[in-house]
Parts: C-alpha cells; sequence; structure tokens
DNA sequence: TGCAAAATAGAACGATCGTTCGTTTTATTT
DNA sequence: AAATAAAACGAACGATCGTTCTATTTTGCA
C-alpha cells in the first residue's frame, strides 16, 4: 500500500505481459540510481539544497539527462523522499514487527531508530531537515513529507497503544503525551550529535528512553527484558 | 559581554568625545532597522534562504545599499543571528534571574522559553532551523550560532546545578541528562506546532517538564509554587 | 551656507538555478 | 540487420544570486 500514487511514470509496460518485466528497462534502474545518489546529497544538503546541477555531476550525467527522469526538481525531491521512506521501514518498522507486541515491540522500533541514527549522523535524518525546511512552505513536496512523518507516529503510537492493551504500560497512559516525549529524544539526539558534535548524545536518548518507560509502565513489566548480548 | 566581536564598523566616532555619541549616525540606524527586517525575514525561510535581494525589496531600498551596510551576506546572516541572541536574552533569561536561584529559577526559564515558543510559532526559532541548516556547513555563520546555542545550553545547565546546591534537585542528578530531556522537549514542540500543525504541543511540553521535574526532585521541593494568578 | 563624508542608488559582472528544445546516441523489438 | 522507441546530451533561456564599481544623493559639522 504506497503512501502516495504520485509519478505513476509506468512507461507502458512493454508487451501484453501482464507479470513482472522481466529486465527492468535501463531507463529504471539509472533512474533508481539517480534517486540513490539524490538521497545522498539530501540528507547532507538539504531538500532545498538538493541541486540537479550538482546531482548530475555525482552521476557523470548531463543536468536535462537527470532531469529527463522527473520533469521537475519536486518530483525528484518526493522521489527521494519516498526513497527515504522505504528504507526507513525496512531497516525500523518491518524488523521490529517481529518482536511481540507490546512493550519488546516498542523497545525495538526505538532501538533500531536508535541503530540507525548512530550510522546517520554524518548524512542526517531527511524528516528533521525536511520538517524545518519545509515548516513554512506549502505545497507537494511538504505534502510527502508530513505524509510519511505521520506514518510513523502511527506507528509509534499504535506501538504504545498496544502496550497499554497488554498491560505493560498503565491503563492511565496518554499515548500521544508519551509519543511527543520520545520524539523529542529523537530530535534531541540529532540535533547534539549533529550539530554540537557532542557524544554520547545517543546514550542519553536511551537513557531518557529508559526513564520514560520506567514512569509508564506497570511495576511488573518494567524492566527491560534481559538478552543473550547485554549490548555494554 | 558580547558573545563575539564581529562586524565592529564602529565608523570612527565622529569627534574626539570619548563618551557616548549623542545622535547615532543615520546609517546606524537604518542598518538596525534592515537587522530587523532581515531576522523577521530568516525566522520565516531560514538563514539560508534570506536572501539580499528579497530583503532590499522589503526595505524599499537597493540591493547596493543594503548590502553596503554589511559586506557581505555571512555578515548580514551573523548580524541577525546576533540579533536573535540579544532578544532572547531579553525576553526568556534576564526576567528569569529575577527569581530565587534553584527551581523557581529554573521553571521561571522554561516557561518564558514557551510563552516566548508560543509567539514564535508562525516565524520559528532561529536557532533550530538554524542548527539544521548549517549541521554540516562549516564557517562563521555556523560558528555564531553554535556559539550561541551552546550559551543557552550553559545557562539551562548552571539552573539545574543550582537547583541541585539548593536541594531543590536530587544530588545524584545528571545535569547534561536533565539538559538534554529539557532540550528534547522544546526541539519537539516546534516540530508539531510548526511542520505538522497539531495543536497543544506547548501544553505536552509542559506536561513533559513537569514529569522531568517531579521525577529529578527531592520530595519536598516537588510540587510547583502557587502563584497568585493561575494561568488558566 | 558650504564642504567633506557617509549613505544610497544603479548598472553590470559571473555564476548557478530550473527548465525547454532539438539532436544524437543508445536500447529494445521486429 | 533494420526499424522503432527510450534515454542521454548540449546548448540556450530567463531568472536570481552575491558582489563590485562608479555615480549620485543625503547627512552632519564647520
Amino acid at each position: 500500500m504506497p503512501v502516495t500514487e504520485l509519478s505513476v511514470k509506468t512507461p507502458r509496460v512493454s508487451s501484453a505481459s501482464g507479470a513482472a518485466p522481466k529486465s527492468q528497462q535501463k531507463g529504471q534502474q539509472t533512474k533508481a540510481a539517480i534517486v540513490d545518489a539524490a538521497l545522498g546529497l539530501a540528507t547532507q544538503i538539504g531538500l532545498e539544497g538538493l541541486s540537479i546541477g550538482a546531482l548530475a555531476e555525482v552521476m557523470r550525467m548531463s543536468k536535462s539527462g537527470v532531469f529527463a527522469h522527473f520533469g521537475s526538481r519536486e518530483e525528484l525531491q518526493i522521489s527521494v523522499i519516498r526513497e527515504y521512506h522505504v528504507r526507513f521501514e525496512e531497516e525500523v518498522f518491518f524488523p521490529a514487527l517481529q518482536q511481540p507486541r507490546g512493550l519488546p515491540r516498542l523497545r525495538a522500533l526505538f532501538n533500531n531508530w536508535m541503530n540507525r541514527t548512530s550510522v546517520e549522523i554524518d548524512s542526517g535524518c531527511l524528516y528533521i531537515s525536511g520538517a524545518v525546511e519545509f515548516d513554512d512552505r506549502p505545497g507537494p513536496v511538504r505534502d510527502a513529507l508530513a505524509t510519511m512523518v505521520r506514518a510513523w507516529h502511527a506507528a509509534l503510537e499504535k506501538a504504545i497503544r498496544l502496550s497499554i492493551e497488554e498491560g505493560h504500560l498503565r491503563a492511565d497512559t496518554d499515548p500521544l503525551q508519551m509519543l511527543f516525549e520520545i520524539h523529542g529524544m529523537i530530535l534531541a539526539v540529532h540535533h547534539d550529535a549533529r550539530f554540537l558534535k557532542l557524544p554520547g548524545a545517543i546514550d542519553r536518548a536511551r537513557n531518557a528512553f529508559e526513564r520514560v518507560i520506567a514512569h509508564y509502565a506497570t511495576p511488573a513489566a518494567e524492566a527491560p527484558k534481559p538478552r543473550a548480548k547485554t549490548k555494554r
């Protein structure tokens, strides 16, 4: 279920074979390569800073060659956002679903997020930089960004709600309040690590997360479940 | 005590009078007006988005006329940052100093900050947007920004330390950890209110703040001191 | 009131931006 | 291999960017 159905280029699937196209047209794979490079640029210099000229240089292509794949800069930006979203799902969301619902899954979501963040530290989070760049700039890029940020908030909120249902978190827990606090940690991690270059920001976030869990947890489920490797 | 002594244009004080110049040269006051307008633009579209052309249009001046006051775009940006810092001190920091050291002062800092934020909601916080825009862009603008953000962190940290010394917060409180958590709330407020346009973000931050205080406070000092007007 | 200095205007520069267009090179299919 | 479609190129466009330069206006002081 794609979040948006933009850029349904679908260049008239070659023949009558309704099944999957065997060799994806050359264009699609260079387009994928372009989006990949664009994602790398955008996480560093921002979605607004992403220019077709610089992207073409990285790709060793002509500006117009790059441009033709998207038709507009906005469409390029949206493609980058969508790609970021897909990777986020693969790295953070889907793996967490394998954990049992309730606190374990909520923890997994947060841990996966932090693991990704520690890698992201010298590239940047598109959701965060995008939110700042487009908070006052209406349009399809902002809409695409907001849709996916909201999807992530919804995912976290659902994990919290399930934790309440499972009896792991107190019944009077306000899911949106807890979500707000967890979200704050994630924003603070990026700020401290990327802008202030402070070491240990991720550890602080983990501490803060445990504090929040401890506050909202029912007495029985409070302790983090012991695992094989205790990770320092 | 100016944080930086950049832009010491000081156009050779008119005469031998070592005292304060009576009527500030016309140039200085238009420069102040330009910085004021630039601050308005920068908080909306960001420091990077701030262009001299757009600024000149707002000021009903020529581009070169505006430019001459700063000599470079970077110097303009730094002037804007410095102005923002001054206003922040006046609105948030100095008033809080009138409260007794310890929890009352810490609360005052946070409350003033939130009050300012609720006004800032449709303009934006330069520290936050600047941090994202310049987290990977070394140079004097980034340095000026980082210096002032650090100054604010230091101010909050000191208020926390004093609260510990006064016995309002537990002796084993980690000031930097607590600072991290409070900072996260502030970032989350801006994100939710400005990007997601969610209502009630400030209330969530106030809740989160009280939760953090309650956690780190010594039992005696926990309750917020009652005041004359209870604010809603 | 007159004069020097400061402040502003105006035009132009090189660079980069996103975008358009016609052509040429590649892929794919018959 | 020939025919057709897709993909990439290269040059140019209008606009805007920060900046420089020279000329003009305005200001402040004797």
